[in-house]
RNA sequence: GCCCCGGUGGUGGAAUUGGUAGACACGCAGGACUUAAAAUCCUGUGUCUUCGCGGACGUACGGGUUCAAGUCCCGUCUGGGGUACCA
């Protein structure tokens, strides 16, 4: 029987599904082992070769572990709402939901083709109302929660409340506030809380819960009525439609995850990610030491606080900037300066978040007429705003440093304000002189210190004249949590009174309601307020009519894996301690700060209510490598520059150009093709006088690119031509125009390659189904994993996908082969298998195999085991080796790899069970050690040649033999080596 | 700018703790089987030099530490990713 992966794989999926081989159950005497993917999100493109990369590695995990005595949970669902079918359905006017369901049926059958061994019983979608109700659930309880500094947890806000009834509030002095919307509240007794009317209380609480309504800038387009993400915009317009964008303030219910900011960071410490991971989160967190400074201001009894990292060169202020959006601008501007900040402010303020980036290098700012007094000097600070400040981050507000702060100095080289050294060690002349080293100078009580004494000293002296206190700084915002959109999960909150309420438990789920169309409506607002009229909470009240955002459902899935069709509860709690964190969890870095924080402070919150028992959800987590994918162009020519042209045959072209030939008339300044063209198109036409030149002006000499379907590509770069043509005319409909083809001499046409990201817009995408379709899954189960380390980004290349295969033969071969006769392959073979005692050299084979799989799975390198078993399968075919004892284990080991023909020759070794079931093959030591050692000797480092040594001699012994060996003695001509190093077992190195 | 990760044959990559650089695979060249092709098998394949034995060079570049460096240290170049006026 020849190895015929079609019908082999095809009948172990089948088997698989029929027998739920891969169910998970809830508890036993097995430990407990839990891998995970990162939670797809189901595009209507399916799945590219990108995708599985993930989940190959985790499925061979997850096998693996099952083979090593572990009950594992290795589950697959769908992040099901989101942008792209909600885009879809406003083209369309289809429901997101029917695209949705299209799009995971799509999805499930590519997975399924793989084989992976997925508990598909506990699969999750996150736009089932069974799902969301639970997400719904939960916000519900963030918004009835506070974070309590004094515990460092969150609590139910009626705590809060007893609190409130029992003592009142101080101020924001009280410490009681948490995260960066640190309003001034005013203070309030216990009595005046009591009195205090329904939406005054709310009000209050507001400030307080960890899901709030909340007012924080977005970026609103007006045309699309929608808020647009950073990277929805190019150019300061909307990527869709190129609408103004502009920076607005809006109320959004907020999740306020800064008061998780430093459990977030301290949490890093226990977890087993990547380093460069663990730092991109500790940026995003960015947390700095400083302090609080009041400045006064010189009119008046007004004080402006700012923040800073660098008390220790408070005698450098030159100046104090404020944001443009700073709350005391206005009242701050003298009639003098009246109208050119208002115009400043104006423009800043529209400008959008992205065009403050791209200007860099613009520096912009205006001065306000007044001046503060200088805490220390009582010299007059004179007031600026600038750009540069940003309103969202500490008070809004810096105390400029030019001289060792090199915003605040191109600023003051820019308005020529004075620049104050008092760090030594800068050249001022040139730059800034930002580092924390160095002794302070010009600076009164400072003078002479380090730089780090003098940040303690300074803080002291602050904190003592009652004008600041020393505190820490969260680059972390709060984040937006609604969205105006429809496809997500409806807020379960409704509004009486304009007081918001949530609702009770008993009413969820809160289901999306159906409207007629998927765009905001004519006043801006978002979609779901289509629905309004009939969408009321008991028929009177509205509901919120935004919607969640993407991270919403992801979460809190995992924990939805370990009891995914509770009706009850979110998740058991006697289950999610049996499951506890992930044990591995597998995704891309593009989540690095989004998802992986929510996630993270989602488990933390409902740890402190005691719903769950873990702080973090995944212990270790690897980040797979991006493929990417080779994108074909062919070199076209739309623009050139003619002279004399006949009338008559004025007429738009396009000349499709193979890659050398347009080499040669490029550096030949040869134009003669296109007037060839042109003749031959206009045959009647009299073209003796025209002259046609290449546009010298245009970047590129007037040729473009444009991106052929790389699926007619040859791998050496010449064009499937007919193919290419027949997909050509039907993506570009230009039959207005003169359309030619310039070719090789010998006929070819050869296009240029690229290596960049996969994307469907490229025309680079190659998807699983044509690998699976001619090799089989379990080839691109290996190759994939072949390709390179895991956490690599490579380019997909098909080249060395006969080599796996080939290896996939080999191994079958060793069962099917007769052993007679040679191995010339062909013809009728049997299953071959004998049972002979094994010899001592296939034995080593083995066992040396069972002990480099085991180590690299164990550390996550699976190129290399398949390596290690290609060396396997070779060294058994030269040795001939047909006996169970051996080819029984091996196929254990390759079975989490390659698991269709591990099943199919297992069930042919006689076993009635699933090899799944199989215990892992232990290494015996025993059989690995080798009676000799290969000593390379070489002489100052450089190896000359090896001599065989019986293990057994000891680095003396190996010494002195290797001293008398005659090539020894005619390496060293004579000489006596100064030195000689034996490395005992390893190598030998005579020093001359 | 800052942070992170890389740079090894024609190609993907291996070398796990400093100890024979290039495992394994592709590609290429030659050969066997075949009417032919496919499939399969065998041999060779870092570069330069040599008829050959051999020799020299070689892990982006320049230094250093070491008996010994792809691996450790310093500097430079370069590719990719992340991030961004965060005070």
């Amino acid at each position: 029987m020849e190895y015929n992966f079609k019908e082999i794989e095809s009948n172990w999926q089948k088997y698989w599904a029929t027998n739920k081989t891969f169910a998970a159950k809830d508890g036993g005497d097995k430990p407990k082992y839990y891998v995970l993917d990162m939670f797809p999100y189901p595009s209507g493109a399916g799945l590219h070769v990108g995708h599985p990369l993930g989940y190959i590695a985790s499925d061979i995990v997850a096998r693996y572990k099952r083979h090593k005595g572990f009950n594992v949970l290795h589950p697959m669902g769908y992040d099901s709402f989101g942008l792209p079918a909600e885009q879809y359905a406003i083209q369309t006017g289809q429901h997101p939901k029917i695209t949705t369901e299209q799009n995971i049926a799509r999805y499930r059958e590519q997975l399924d083709k793989i084989g992976f061994s997925f508990d598909w019983d506990r699969e999750v979608r996150t736009s089932n109302p069974e799902y969301y109700k639970w997400t719904q659930w939960i916000f519900i309880q963030i918004f009835n929660s506070w974070y309590n500094k004094s515990t460092n947890k969150a609590e139910p806000i009626e705590t809060l409340i007893k609190v409130f009834e029992t003592k009142g509030f101080n101020s924001k002095l009280d410490d009681t506030l948490t995260g960066d919307i640190e309003k001034d509240l005013e203070p309030f007794t216990g009595e005046e809380w009591k009195a205090f009317d329904e939406k005054k209380k709310s009000d209050i609480l507001m400030n307080f819960r960890l899901a709030y309504l909340g007012e924080s800038f977005v970026n609103w387009c007006p045309q699309l009525g929608t808020v647009l993400a950073n990277d929805e915009i190019k150019d300061g317009v909307s990527e869709r439609g190129g609408y103004p964008v502009e920076r607005k303030l809006m109320k959004q219910w907020s999740m306020r995850i800064t008061a998780y900011a430093q459990r977030l960071l301290d949490g890093l410490d226990t977890l087993d990610w990547t380093e460069s991971l663990k730092e991109a989160q500790r940026n995003w967190i960015g947390r700095s030491e400083g302090t609080s400074l009041k400045f006064k201001v010189s009119q008046g009894d007004k004080w402006i606080e700012v923040f800073t990292t660098r008390p220790d060169t408070v005698f450098g202020v030159s100046f104090v900037t404020l944001a443009p959006e700073h709350e005391l601008v206005e009242s701050l501007t003298t009639a003098d300066n009246k109208a050119a900040v208002e115009a400043y402010v104006t423009q800043a303020k529209n400008r959008s978040e992205r065009e403050r980036q791209a200007d860099i290098n613009k520096i912009t700012g205006v001065f306000t007429g007044s001046y503060v007094e200088h805490p220390f000097t009582g010299k007059q600070v004179p007031i600026w705003i600038g750009d540069y400040v940003l309103a969202g981050y500490g008070t809004g507000a810096v105390m400029a440093v030019p001289a060792h702060d090199s915003r605040d100095y191109s600023f003051a080289k820019h308005f020529g304000l004075p620049i104050l050294e008092v760090v030594a060690g800068g050249d001022l002349e040139k730059e800034s002189y930002d580092a924390k080293e160095g002794k302070l100078i010009n600076s009164d009580f400072l003078n002479g210190l380090e730089v780090k004494d003098a940040i303690k000293k300074a803080i002291a002296e602050i904190e003592a004249k009652g004008l600041g206190k020393g505190k820490v700084n969260f680059r972390l915002r709060d984040a937006v949590f609604g969205r105006q959109r429809y496809w997500g999960e409806p807020i379960p909150v409704y509004y009486k009174n304009d007081i918001p309420y949530a609702l009770n438990e008993n009413e969820l789920p809160l289901v999306l309601p159906e409207v007629d169309k998927y765009l905001p409506t004519e006043d801006g607002e978002p979609p779901l307020a289509r629905a309004a009229s009939s969408w009321k909470h008991e028929g009177k009240y509205d509901y919120e009519h935004s919607t969640m955002p993407g991270w919403a459902g992801s979460s809190w899935y995992f924990l939805r894996y370990m009891d995914a069709h509770n009706g009850s509860v979110f998740a058991d709690k006697k289950l999610s301690d049996y499951w506890q964190q992930v044990d591995l969890y597998i995704g891309g870095s593009e989540h690095a700060t989004g998802h992986l924080l929510y996630v993270r402070f989602w488990t933390k919150f409902l740890k402190d209510l005691g719903y769950i028992a873990i702080d973090e959800p995944a212990k270790k987590l690897i980040n797979q490598g991006m493929i990417q994918g080779t994108s074909a162009y062919t070199n076209i020519i739309s623009k050139v520059n003619y002279f004399d042209l006949p009338n008559e045959a004025n007429s738009n072209f396009v000349i499709y150009i193979s890659k050398n030939k347009l080499k040669e008339f490029v550096s030949s300044n040869d134009t003669s093709f296109i007037s060839d063209i042109y003749k031959k198109h206009f045959p009647n036409v009299d073209f003796s006088k025209t002259r046609f030149e290449f546009d010298k002006e245009s970047p590129n000499n007037g040729i473009g690119k444009r991106a052929v379907l790389v699926d007619y590509v040859n791998p050496n770069d010449t064009l499937q031509f007919d193919n290419f043509k027949k997909w050509r005319d039907l993506m570009f409909r230009e039959s207005n125009l003169i359309v030619e083809y310039v070719f090789e001499n010998d006929g070819s046409f050869i296009v240029d390659r690229e290596v960049e990201k996969m994307s469907k817009s490229k025309w680079n995408v190659v998807t699983p189904d044509d690998i699976a379709e001619k090799f089989g899954s379990d080839t691109l189960r290996l190759y994939e994993m072949f390709l390179g380390p895991l956490e690599q980004s490579k380019p997909w290349n098909t080249n060395g996908i006969t080599g796996v295969h080939g290896f996939l033969k080999k191994l079958w071969r060793l069962f099917y082969s007769p052993l007679q006769g040679g191995a010339q392959g062909a013809g009728d073979v049997a299953f071959n298998v004998s049972n002979d005692e094994p010899t001592k050299g296939e034995l080593k084979t083995l066992h040396k195999t069972i002990k480099k799989i085991t180590e690299d799975i164990e550390r996550f390198s699976f190129n290399t085991s398949i390596s290690n078993f290609m060396i396997c399968v070779n060294e058994l075919t030269d040795a001939k080796c047909n006996k169970r004892a051996i080819l029984e284990p091996l196929l254990i080991c390759l079975s989490p790899y390659a698991p269709h023909i591990a099943e199919e020759l297992w069930k042919q070794l006689g076993h009635n069970e699933s090899i799944s079931t199989a215990a892992f093959p232990d290494f015996n030591e025993a059989y690995l050690v080798d009676d000799n050692v290969n000593y390379p000797v070489s002489f100052n480092g450089k190896v000359k040649f090896t001599l065989e040594l019986a293990a057994t001699l000891t680095a003396p012994e190996v010494e002195a033999i290797v001293r008398a060996n005659e090539q020894t003695t005619k390496y060293l001509d004579g000489k006596e080596p100064k030195k000689v190093i034996v490395v005992h077992k390893k190598i030998v190195n005579m020093v001359m």
